[in-house]
DNA sequence: CAGGGTTTTCGTCTTATAATCGAAAACGTG
DNA sequence: CACGTTTTCGATTATAAGACGAAAACCCTG
């Protein structure tokens, strides 16, 4: 079992490594993760790996991402991996151990075993999911603007999109809601932002996207 | 490993099931599947065992479902299951074996363990992708004519299509083409219907249900 | 404290895609 | 050959997203 934690920092998408000590691959990055203890779901076995080895608690969503099982994805002896799409929010903040760090998903190091794969297939499944669900609730602070979910979004999909737009579609969508308050304006003057929130921190899907409906 | 195997017969959405001999949950019915072996992928395993226990070999797509893992879920000892979906088209007819049988996902029989659950979870994956992919390949018969296809895709959605939407969406996105062929009309009269086909056998995702594009 | 620069916000317009409707085409049957 | 039937296709409507620009609300400078 094994987790791409993603989270969004200095306007990048990055992801939790650490730096094996021991061979194979060593001074290579991995993946952290674990073995699947009795009486837990892997699911719940995950989030007990983070915290113990990388304590990360912050967890704001995990999902499966996929089983990886190529013969020799591990090299001499056969290992099949449950991987996970692990997030947390960009105002966490976890302890990292020594040997832990958090790399641009753009420019990683050398990795693992197929640890590069997993995590760009842990990339576009976010992107996708930014698409058409609510999945940004796991990626922004509890409170936010609009300039600030914007440059989330634009870090995460890699490329600009546009606040006017975001704003209306995840209103529109029921996805967002406005707190009523509202932040001092930056250095550089302009109108107060005003402060917004996921109106669910759970995963839903829009319906807007099920094309062929059924008839009214 | 277990597959849940899906096709559409008689209007129907229809699953494969095997009737156990054996404790535990003699008499119940489960989905095929069984163990990897050395040397080969998850996918490519799935597929053997379908072919060597149930003798389906038409299978027009096979994708990962979910890893299911609750402790408790094969009563007594601790086995985790990756679940797949997988479909055949409506024109195979695979010879089963004695215990092995199609049943309809709206009526299953009383099932082993959890795989009714792996059952409804195939039928949700399928009908959310029957919206934003071009997955009816794998249900449809190599051709069709539009209102054979609206059957089959009323019948894995479980409600009525308009035979004119169908066509026209699919057509957009460039998933159907005209063979030029026609068929004779049935006994009622009415004009002859054209022959269609998928323009392609590979999963395909619409880039239209990407909503927050890149700015032209 | 007035004016200019800045950022946010919101309404309007345009575009893209799907749903609905109805007429025309093309066949069998009596 | 008129009639019912089914398919097909164009026209219209509905819905949602993208683009654009004006107005709002702030800061700073002179």
């Amino acid at each position: 079992m094994l987790a791409g934690v993603l989270r969004i920092r200095d306007q990048a998408l990055q992801a939790l490594l650490w730096q094996r000590a021991r061979p194979p691959h060593t001074h290579r990055w991995s993946l952290p993760g674990g073995r699947l203890g009795p009486g837990e779901t892997v699911e719940r076995s995950i989030r007990r790996q983070l915290a113990e080895k990388v304590d990360v608690r912050e967890l704001t969503h995990v999902e499966q991402l996929s089983v990886f099982s190529a013969p020799e994805r591990v090299p001499g002896k056969r290992v099949v991996a449950t991987a996970f799409l692990g997030l947390i929010p960009c105002d966490a903040d976890p302890t990292l151990p020594e040997d832990t760090a958090w790399h641009p998903v753009e420019t990683l190091p050398a990795t693992a075993f197929d640890h590069e794969e997993i995590l760009l297939t842990a990339r576009e499944r976010l992107r996708a999911k930014l698409s058409y669900t609510n999945i940004g609730f796991a990626l922004a602070p509890p409170r936010f603007t609009v300039a600030e979910l914007r440059d989330i979004y634009s870090a995460a999909l890699g490329y600009r999109v546009s606040a006017t737009n975001l704003q209306r579609v995840l209103s529109r969508r029921g996805a967002l809601e406005a707190t009523g308050e509202t932040v001092s304006s930056g250095p550089a003057g302009g109108r107060p932002p005003a402060l917004f929130r996921f109106t669910s921190r759970d995963l839903q899907i829009t319906d807007a996207f099920a094309v062929l409906r059924p008839p009214t």
